[in-house]
DNA sequence: ATTCTTACA
DNA sequence: TGTAAGCA
């Protein structure tokens, strides 16, 4: 299939395939006329790099771990795969607590009804 | 009509 | 990532 229609099938735009492409976390064959060639397959593969981008892993870290992910073992079997997903565990929570001290620091100010300036 | 590459008021 | 431009 074509860009276009890999497009409508999985919700990305052409632009961001291309760019995933680029990335090396999809591939493609080109026609005859130089346009890019999709396997059905590749519908799944981009699906899943939306789900995991939603899930806040950024493109560098998909790409590390979707061509294994998506192999024959989709269980975290392969201990590379393991350890980048328990590192983003651990990157995920601690971005939690930064948003829990911001939390914190705004709810305080509206209860005192002012920002408390760190200078005083 | 659709895709490609390149580049950014 | 969007979008416009100029081709094929």
């Amino acid at each position: 299939m074509l860009i276009g229609e890999l497009s409508k099938q999985t919700g990305a735009s052409a632009r961001s395939i291309r760019h995933y492409e680029k990335l090396g976390i999809i591939g493609s064959h080109r026609a005859e006329n130089g346009y890019r060639r999709y396997s059905e397959e590749t519908v799944e593969w981009v699906k899943a790099i939306r789900f995991l981008l939603c899930g806040g892993l950024s493109l560098s870290t998909i790409a590390r771990i979707l061509p294994a992910l998506m192999n024959i073992n989709c269980k975290l079997e392969d201990p590379e795969i393991r350890r980048v997903i328990e590192e983003e565990a651990i990157n995920v929570k601690s971005r939690m607590e930064q948003l829990d001290q911001s939390h914190r620091i705004l709810t305080a100010a509206l209860e005192k009804g002012y920002l408390r300036r760190p200078s005083e």
